[in-house]
DNA sequence: TGCGGAAAAG
DNA sequence: CTTTTCCGCA
């Protein structure tokens, strides 16, 4: 039973980490329990394992070769019990993600992918951890450092103006307090350069870059509350230089990462995410990240931030508290699963059914045959709500399936036993903005290629529609829009959660809020 | 190769 | 909703 087909899989209890409840509650893992896709995909860059069929692309980060098309898709296929499984169909799902603006393509290189890391949390990151005062784990290879600075579209920066004071500037160690602040700031500067010790903040403004744009909304807003992330330190998980998640040697706060969402960020969408496209204006076009160390790590805190702010998909992020995984990660035999038998689903359906159904029993898979596969870290929570446990160790028998599995941790304990920094999202304090409508202007559109811009006026318009009138918006706005109205919903629940546990934020963020309804509300 | 619409499944 | 399955189009 891989954890994949199967549900559930009931940790083990043992070690377990033991995550705040929230990260067990639906709400954190919206939508359908299983994992998705993009998860997959992170996780099988985690491994080495893996490395053969899929790696980070050195130079880029958050780009990722799929060397195997055919065996990533065996794997995908594996794990969600779809034999039928192909790297068309994969890839067919990943393009979906470019709307999403999880993933764009990286255009020229084949099978050539990158994540857009603004939308993206990645828990796991060792930066976040927090640790309380912040020694960052070390061991991560640090980050990429090349270049360094981070190349954002204009468009992640839209505007720069808004808020004004985006961030004063230490360094990047300051508490986690700032942090929160300046999160909140979104702003951002465009592409410049920074040096190094630019701040972070920059960058968290691409993160955040949406918002100004967005900023609007006002009705869509929800504000969230201010969450924080759970940051784990994990030591040594992402040692691949070139992953994103790589951990950052540097020392510099540790802390972690209060992520405060400011509810202006929230709504909006990712109007502007970062996506460079080649098409894009010429700066953008290369797109890319590339940053220090330094600014990775800042980087990355704010994307935190900002996938909260964002709220992506709402099934993107915290839930899972796999993937926070703990501590657990040194342990994955990498063995092979042996066989064990998968569940075997209907032959494919698919599109009107067609009619060859193959025969299932090809199905049946055994799925030593892939080496590869292994033990995956972690998975989503696993379906059941099963506490379960985590499976730090179970291994042998999960192992198999480990590639898979769902890691679970046991639920409700008090993470900070873990030694692992779990904070919980924070009420919010401030009330929700509410509804200046107004439209969004569209700021640096122009300066977009094409096709960008024209993503990114749909968005905009999106907004705009929402806002002002849902029915009406064609399909493809309103899948949108209903996006959107996730997201929303989300937020609602995520103060509720938020305010089980206490949170920092709250006090900092006042200011900026003001000064972001303001915003929205002038536009 | 890659893209994205459409329909369907869960 | 997200992903799977198909498919037609570059």
């Amino acid at each position: 039973m891989k954890t994949g087909c199967s549900i559930g899989e009931k940790p083990k209890g043992g070690g377990g980490y033991h995550f705040p409840d929230w990260a067990y509650r639906a709400e954190s893992s919206p939508g359908s329990r299983q994992i998705q896709l993009w998860h997959f995909i992170l996780e099988l860059l985690q491994k080495e394992e893996f490395r053969h069929v899929i790696a980070w692309q050195q130079g880029e980060y958050g780009e990722f070769v799929i060397k195997d098309p055919d065996e990533v898709a065996r794997l995908w296929g594996r794990r969600k019990c779809k034999p039928q499984m192909n790297y068309d169909k994969l890839s067919r799902a990943l393009r979906y993600y470019y709307n999403k603006r999880i993933l764009h393509k990286t255009k020229g290189k084949r099978f050539t992918y990158k994540f857009n890391f603004n939308k993206l949390v990645m828990p796991n990151y060792p930066f976040i951890n927090i640790r309380p005062n912040g020694a960052v784990p070390q061991s991560a290879p640090p980050v990429p450092s090349a270049s360094s600075h981070f190349h954002f579209s204009p468009l992640d920066s839209p505007s720069e103006d808004a808020k004004g004071s985006r961030f004063s500037g230490n360094s990047t160690a300051q508490s986690s307090r700032e942090s929160l602040n300046e999160v909140t700031d979104r702003k951002t500067n465009s592409s410049e350069q920074d040096d190094a010790s630019s701040d972070w903040r920059r960058n968290a403004d691409l993160m955040a870059p949406r918002n100004h744009v967005g900023l609007g909304h006002p009705a869509l807003q929800k504000h969230k509350s201010d969450l924080m992330l759970p940051v784990f330190s994990m030591p040594g998980m992402y040692a691949d230089p070139h992953s994103p998640f790589a951990m950052s040697p540097l020392p510099g706060r540790g802390s972690l990462l209060n992520l405060p969402i400011s509810p202006a960020l929230s709504l909006t969408p990712t109007v502007f995410s970062y996506s460079p496209s080649p098409g894009l204006s010429p700066a953008l076009s290369g797109s890319c990240f590339n940053f220090t160390t330094e600014e990775m790590k800042h980087y990355l805190q704010a994307q935190a931030c900002s996938v909260l702010n964002y709220h992506l998909s709402p099934r993107t992020f915290p839930r899972f508290p796999g993937f926070m995984m703990a501590p657990r990660q040194p342990h994955f035999p990498p063995e092979e699963q042996s066989s064990f038998p998968i569940k075997l689903q209907p032959p494919p359906m698919g599109r009107k059914n067609r009619e060859h159904h193959q025969s299932q029993e090809e199905i049946q898979i055994t799925l030593q045959q892939t080496p590869l596969a292994t033990a995956m870290k972690v998975e989503p929570i696993s379906d059941d709500e099963r506490t379960s446990d985590d499976d730090l160790d179970s291994s042998a028998e999960k192992d198999f399936q480990s590639d898979e599995e769902d890691d679970s941790f046991s639920p409700r304990e008090d993470p900070s036993k873990q030694g692992h920094a779990f904070i919980k999202p924070a009420t919010p304090s401030w009330t929700p903005v509410s509804s200046a409508s107004s439209r969004p202007s569209y700021p640096n559109v122009g300066t977009v290629d094409p096709s960008e811009s024209n993503r990114i006026t749909k968005d905009f318009s999106i907004d705009a529609v929402t806002v002002e009138k849902k029915d009406s918006l064609p399909p493809k706005l309103r899948l949108k829009r209903l996006w959107n109205g996730d997201r929303q919903a989300e937020v609602a629940e995520d103060r509720g959660e938020c305010r089980k546990v206490s949170c920092i934020v709250n006090a900092l963020r006042s200011p900026v809020i003001p000064a972001e309804t303001k915003a929205v509300t002038d536009s």
